[in-house]
DNA sequence: TAGATATATTGATATATGTCATTATCTTTG
DNA sequence: CAAAGATAATGACATATATCAATATATCTA
């Protein structure tokens, strides 16, 4: 079987996993499930790119992935880390049917390809789900005014410790947490270079706050941590 | 009659100057219409406050209105202008019912609060107004990845490159144009102190890329500053 | 296993940007 | 109109951060 297409379960087992699809009856999971493409990525490989066109809802079953801008100079901001099972769907969809950030598998990861037509329905026909969906648009939105003022009103130290408590708090859920990200994707989510991250994270572990050997991090003193993110 | 509770025409007149209702039957319309309280704004004051309760829907008829997030410091980070037809509408309404930014006019400003059980309601019975309210948060979505990479990876030039060609074609869509922001606005617009964005204005003033005046510009090389814009 | 390639680390240096102090200009107000 | 207050402009200086170059370490591959 062509591992880029087997299918495994339903939506319905999903459903136990995850708050995105508590408001749709069995009949719209099986009009979803219909319409579904399972496929599996290796760590490393692109899942959509930018400036492509929108054409899936995409709903991520296993593994992580990072979603990012490009920018200039090759530069890219990682705008968050994904994880099973909730959905990776971009502003595109509702304006110009276009990628407005890369998704790339940062694990191997499986993810679900579906209609964008049977989601857009949904959206129309079931209130709750409508509802459901803005609720978490907001959330992302919300977030999203944070990181605005993590990037450009705080400095390294700040920027980095706010990564840090984002990945043991949002990412893996756990203290001494292991991370394929690499330095690189630790700049790249703290808009900074990775020559910079690298020192801050140097100086965090001289000053006893965290404890790093090569992609496992412990963070020692979570309030010192938590005051360097408030005091920028 | 009290200038805080002066009712003047109904939505539907609005309804001839924006989009936004565009999709609101005349019933709905006037459901608006009964809950509706207008409200003006002297130049300066303060709409609404970051961290207070959300409890209406803002749709500004007049003036001008700018959105900022406060941060640390005592800086802020202003999102947006919003002219009229608009509504200001934050994430908090699909999450925790709280103002996430400020708002102040920076114009004499007229605006409509309208109750936000309403707004709601609208957005569950019309799937036409809901697509549409997503496709205008989406574009908002958009543009603040737009913000993302000009905040993040353009210097200071670029910035400001960003910031007025922000004012000429989408806040007062003209090329001499007359702002009532102060400088300390556009710094805030370009996420800098107000010392480097006058330096900046003064080098483009220098080099001829813009006439500036007090609080009129004009823009003299718009080719000259898209290509600051885009080399960062 | 050795060589090759990518990634991580460190130091030296350049530079973009913020801060502080001072003066100039505009705006308000009695 | 003059005084007072706010806003704008400029210069000198401090510093946060990027860049470049060199080395170390890890990872892949033949």
């Amino acid at each position: 079987m062509n591992q880029h297409t087997q299918y495994t379960k339903g939506c319905s087992s999903c459903k136990d996993k995850s708050e995105i699809f508590s408001c749709l009856c069995q009949f719209e999971l099986d009009q979803i499930d219909e319409k579904r493409i399972e496929v599996h990525f290796k760590a490393g490989e692109l899942i959509f790119k930018q400036g492509t066109p929108n054409l899936h809802f995409l709903c991520l079953t296993q593994g992580k992935v990072k979603t990012y801008i490009e920018g200039y100079n090759d530069k890219n901001l990682i705008l968050s880390i994904v994880k099973p099972v909730e959905y990776i769907l971009g502003p595109g969809i509702y304006a110009d049917q276009m990628h407005h950030f890369s998704a790339m598998a940062i694990e191997d990861s499986v993810a679900c390809l579906v209609d964008l037509g049977t989601f857009k329905s949904l959206i129309r026909n079931n209130a709750d789900f409508a509802e459901d969906f803005l609720r978490k648009v907001s959330m992302q939105s919300i977030y999203n005014y944070e990181l605005f003022i993590s990037l450009t009103q705080k400095q390294m130290p700040g920027r980095i410790a706010d990564v840090l408590i984002y990945l043991k708090d949002k990412v893996y859920e756990s203290n001494p947490f292991h991370t394929t990200l690499s330095r690189q994707d630790l700049a790249d989510l703290s808009g900074m270079s990775k020559e910079s991250a690298i020192r801050i994270l140097r100086e965090f572990k001289d000053e006893g706050i965290i404890q790093v050997n090569g992609n496992d991090f412990e963070i020692l003193n979570v309030d010192s941590l938590v005051k360097i993110s408030q005091t920028g």
